[in-house]
Parts: C-alpha cells; structure tokens; sequence
DNA sequence: CATGAATGAGAGTTCATTCAT
DNA sequence: GATGAATGAACTCTCATTCAT
C-alpha cells in the first residue's frame, strides 16, 4: 500500500536523521559522551521517540557500523577504476586512509571501538566489511598475477596492507603522533604511505622479478 | 627500620595488588566500564580503601600507562643485543608486537586508549613513551648507515614502522581478524612481520644499494 | 492551549512542592545537613527527579533566596501605607521581625547563611535584596526630612536600624534568648523594638529639634 | 602524683595544640570545611590520635564555644575600669564588636551557629555566656541608678543593646554589607555603635532627665 | 506518533569514626 | 600513647530506559 510505504519511507528519514544527527555528535565530542538524551534535544524530539526507531543506544551504534562499511566500500571502488594493479592497489591503501582520517568517528567504530564484534559470532553482520577485504584480495591477487608482486599467500599479504594503512590511520585518529609537530603530519603520513608501497615496492617488485 | 620498610612494602604491594586487579578487569570488560567499586569488590575491599592508595581513579590509569611504558621499553631493549642493525630492526618490531599481544591490557591503555594524552601538552610525562620511540629511530637511523637501508626521512621510516607494528596488534588486539581461522593468527602475524622487514627488505635493499 | 497551561503549571506545582519540602526540611535540620535524597524521600520521588526540575542543589536553595528575597519585599510594602515616617519607620522594623520569626527558614538563608553571597560578584542576583535597603534607606531619608530625625550619614543611620531588628531576629532565631522564659520572649521582642525606635526616639528627636 | 599530673599537663597541652589548630582552620576555611583529618595533618599527627582527646568533632567545637565564651567575658572585663557607667557601657558594646571581628569563628560557634544550644538543657554549659549576660545586666542597671539612662525593664534593654551589636557583628561577618564600598565599613560599623550609644542617648537621656 | 514524567542503577568521591597492633 | 588501615554510610549527580497518556 502506497500509505504504508510512506510510513516506512518516513520511519527511515526519521532513522536517517537520528544516525547522522548521532553522528555529527559524535564527531564533536566522542561517542563515550554523548546520551540518548544529547542526541534527542539536537533534533528536537523527546528522548522516548529515539525509542520509536531504534531499540536502544546500541543498536543505533551498530547501524552506524553498518553503514560505515558501506560508506568504505563505496569508497574503495573508486580504486577500481585504475587499471594498472599496482597503482590500483596504492590507490586502494590511499582510500583507506583518506576514508578513515575524514570520518575517524566511522573509523572508530567500525576498527578501533572495543566490542562490537562480540564473539566472533555475528561475522553475518559484517559481510560488507568482509567484501571491503574481498575487494583487497582480489587486487593483491591480482598484482601477483600481473607479476608486479612477488607469489605468497595472499591472506597474509593483505593482512599486512591492511595492518600498515590501519597502523597509519588509527596512530593519527588516536593523536599518538604528538611527537610531531602539526603542520608535520600530514606529510609524514602521505610519505609513509608510499614508502613501503610505491617507490620502494615498484623497484623492488622490479628487481626481484627479473 | 625493618618493620618501617615492611609497611612501605605493604603499601606498595596493595597499590600493587590494585592496579594488577584493575588491569584484569580492563581486560574483561574496558576500561570505560571499570568502576572503582568493581576493583573494590574484586579484591574484596570498601571503595573507600582505593582512595587510601589513589588520589583517583584518573591516577590508577596514569600508573598503569607508565607502568605499560616501562615494561615495553626494557622489554625493547632485549632486542639491543643484536649486532646486525636489521636483524636488530626485525627483532625490534617482534618483540613490540609481543608485547602488544602478551599485555594487551597495558597496549590497549598505552596506544589505543582514547583521550589519556590530554592536549598535547603531557608529552612530558610520556617521556618513556618517547624513548620507545627513540630507540626505534636510532635502530633506523643505524640500518642508513650501515647501508642495509636506503637513505630516507627519519621519522618518516621510524612511524611507518611503528605503523604497521601497531596495526598489526591492534587489529588483532581488537579481534578485527575473525576472517582467519584462529589457529592460523599466530601464523600470518609472523609472516607478515616477516613480510616487509625481512625477506623483502633485505633483498630490495641490497638490490637497491648494488 | 489549556491542555498545555496545565502542564506548566503541574511543572511549576511541582518545583513548588520540592522547594515547600526543602524548606521544611531546612527548618529542622539546617541546609547543611539537607540532601537531595531527603527531598526525595519526603515528597516520595526518586533523587533523580529532582534534578528534571532543578539543575542543582544550588539552584534550589537560590530560587529560595530569591523567593526570601520578594517575599519580605512585598511584606515590607504594608509599611508604606502609613503617612507619618517615624511610624511608617516603626512599622517597618516591626514588620521584618515579623517575617523573619515567621518565617525562619527564609530568614536563616538570606541573612544567616554562610556563604551564598559569593565574592561580592552576584550583588546584581540580589538586587531584590537591595530593593529592600533602599526602601529602608528613603524611610529614613523622609524622616530627617520631616525632622523627626536629627540629620546624619544615611547609610550609617539606615546600616545601624537593619542591624538593630537583625540583632533582635537572629538571636530569637538561634534560641540565644534562652535565658528568658519562653512566654516571655514576644514581650520583650516587642519591647525591644520600642525601645529605640518609638518613645524613646520620638521624645528625643522632639526635643533635639527644639 | 607528679608524674600523672605531667600526664594531665601534657594531655591538656595536646588539647590544647588541637583546639588552636582547629581555630586556625577554621579562620581560614570555615568550619564546615575543616575535616578532623585536615586538623590531624597540620599537627602531624593521626586522625585517630585527635580521638584520644577528643570524643568527637563535637566535642571539639563545644569546646571552642566554651573557649570562646571565657575569651570574650575576658575581653568584656577590660571594660569595668571605666568609672562613668555610661562610657562603660559604650566601651562594653565596642569591645563585643571588637571581640567579634577580631574573632569572627569564635563569635559564629558561640552565637551564630545552628544547633550546638540543644534543647535549652545544657544552659549549664553556658554559664559562661550567662556571665557575660550578667555583666551587661548590671551595667545597664547601674546606668539606670545613676540616671544617665530612664528606669525600663532591665532584660529588654539588656536584650535590645545586645541584639545592636550582634546585629552590627553578624552582618557584617556574614558580608551582608556588600552594598557599602569594603573601605567605607569600618567607618559605617563605628558610627552605628555611636549611633545609638553615644551622642544621641547621651544628649537623649540629659534631656529626658531634665 | 510522540512525549512528559519518572526512575533504578550506578558513577566517583568524602569523611567521621573504629580498632588491632 | 599513637597509628595505619579500613570502612559504612553518605554525598551529588548522570543516564539509558520505560510507560501511561
């Protein structure tokens, strides 16, 4: 029924508008500090009606996961456009950091919050987060095919990747880089990223496949 | 006096006592949900009694971050007695990940934790954090001169570095490797150490430097 | 909306009934010995709904001031009925006595409290307070100029009566007058405030200004 | 025996040293501020040492008030060589003053206090402040009989010139005179003991005895 | 659909007081 | 006589959550 679809269409704006209300708080000051009750005056609706659309605070932090994932592989595929695997896969960790160090809320609950994954059980939930892994394999798969990457198992090879640019990202997120000074940081993280995967890598990958 | 150092040890043994149950219970739960009434009841003593011992709960996480900065540094320096500056570099990065996984409670606190370095300005008290990391620019800077190792930005190697270490513990501090079977964890966290700072770096930097 | 008012003023009855209660509360034990959870038990809600309609216990005991405060002004102004300024001045006196032994819990905190005039920055919060002086001051002010009254330091001869009936109601209100039987304490309260301000002063003006 | 009444004096003495250092607390912080381990800390001594000699926290502030009370009758004294029995009463009600501000935690234990005068029963304990009560008795008394003064009931004259000069002192202990500029209150507190004291009654009762 | 009103549970912290040594 | 160690009972205040309307 057209009545009932609208229900639903405005059950999920309202949805809509508490997670990026939700969101956009947490931005500001980190999600252990904000209440039902912060989120509620925000968009101007009483704390109960939160209630109408989500079943408690919890679940409101695991729709925002969810939708961080999506967010992250839409934004990955970008990468998918290059055709040269080796840039494709710098493009890739590129992504990743940029994604990461834009939305470091998102980040944080999608890779650094404690919890969420409880028990190794709902991996069903994270699907999309496993398809953003998918997506690496297949590009590092791939850079071993086109001979760019010397042969070895692909999980541990991805795993490193993905270790290093979430090294990168959550050290800069969590202000552990305070030995250098601001304007600094930048730079470093952009020259670390290429420093193991484009200028050394390529010569390397060179080299080692003569 | 014998029984006057008695006391101060008594002392010291009940701070001691504190602060190993409120790592254990950081473990199991957080630390954002450990009360001082969990610790209390733990070791089966009054709130009140942690106060005896800590002027808050802010100075128990306090200690306990220093006390994680201590342990990693001496448990770094273990690597110090390798004469190969690579090797070195290799068994530096081992024995951080090591210590991350042995002590995830303490890594979790020292690297993770959000919040605890307040405004960039308490870099003076994380000056045991800050030897860690010099030891690890030296190590860097030692390998550039020992021409194992491309010339490059100091700190720009030494943060990659700590970035993919780190990477690698937290992700798997934070259980965000449930796509590996767990028996196998051991094994791809080795090989990925293995993966950039051995065997290829060796041979892309004796290649490099032909 | 009808519907609306009443909400307002359920919220408004409410926020009554919690300052009616600590108010009696105060009477009996002092405020420093009141706590938001004796409140709550004696109207038999929870602590916590105190806090829905006022922020904290300071604002309750300074929405009691400021009642105190308009409350002895709008029982102060029954003296300006009466024409003659030495008895409109007499009157007065006799009027704040009054409040203040009726009224002993409004008194207590306006005048006998340690400490809610903080750091004479809030004098613009007493400004009601302040209405009051002045009232007193420009009684006096009309006495010396009908001549009832010898000319003299406004401040000095306004500061010297508010003392006077102060004197007499705080020593009453802190049972310092044990030492007269107690149905004799109103005569000679009564007397008290004769004794200056009435026959005395008048025979003693008469004749000054001859 | 000499040795247990080198017991008592040394007994005495300690309570003595903590009665002056609760006094000195106290002035700086007020009492409800002081806790009986700020007190055990200034004498360097155990909070559990302060109940060896004292009961308890009461215990030490009725004995203040007692301290109190025979300081200020001291005080009071110095005003009995004065012969005219008219400038001794002026001299009675500036030394109260006197004692008060120079007192202020003296003078708020003994008169300003909540609740230590319980029941009227231990008016026993207070007949030290009865004493003093006396004396302004019979200075007013012999005020009469020499005739600077018309015959009243001698209590509510006794209880009117007290109530002034409490008034003056507590108000002003309690900066209830925030409304006159600080360097002016001197000023205003002399000339209201004046007020009524001096040059009127003066004038006042030469006339009335004409 | 929305909410005003309410709260249980619990947070960190403080303090007078006790008691075995 | 002195105290180190401990605590029970409070304190103020916060928050996710519920439910009758």
């Amino acid at each position: 029924m057209g009545i009932k679809e609208r229900k639903e269409l405005e059950k999920s704006e309202m949805r809509g508008l508490i997670l990026k209300t939700a969101m956009n708080l947490f931005l500001d000051k980190g999600f252990e500090n904000i209440t039902i009750r912060n989120i509620a005056e925000k968009i101007e609706y009483s704390p109960a009606t939160i209630y109408l659309y989500f079943k408690n605070k919890d679940e409101i932090l695991h729709t925002l996961r969810r939708e961080g994932f999506e967010k992250l592989y839409e934004h990955q595929k970008t990468s998918l456009k290059l055709d040269d695997p080796l840039k494709r896969l710098h493009k890739h960790g590129e992504a990743y950091i940029q994604f990461a160090l834009e939305n470091p809320e998102y980040y944080d609950l999608m890779f650094m919050m404690r919890g969420p994954v409880k028990e190794r059980q709902d991996i069903n939930n994270c699907d999309i987060g496993l398809k953003s892994y998918e997506l690496l394999k297949t590009n590092v798969e791939e850079c071993m095919e086109a001979e760019v990457f010397p042969r070895a198992n692909i999980d541990v090879v991805a795993f490193s990747l993905w270790s290093y640019v979430h090294g990168i990202a959550s050290l800069i997120i969590r202000d552990r880089g305070y030995m250098f000074p601001l304007e600094k940081i930048n730079y470093i993280v952009e020259e670390a990223l290429n420093f193991m995967l484009v200028s050394n890598n390529k010569k390397k990958w060179d080299l080692n496949n003569k």
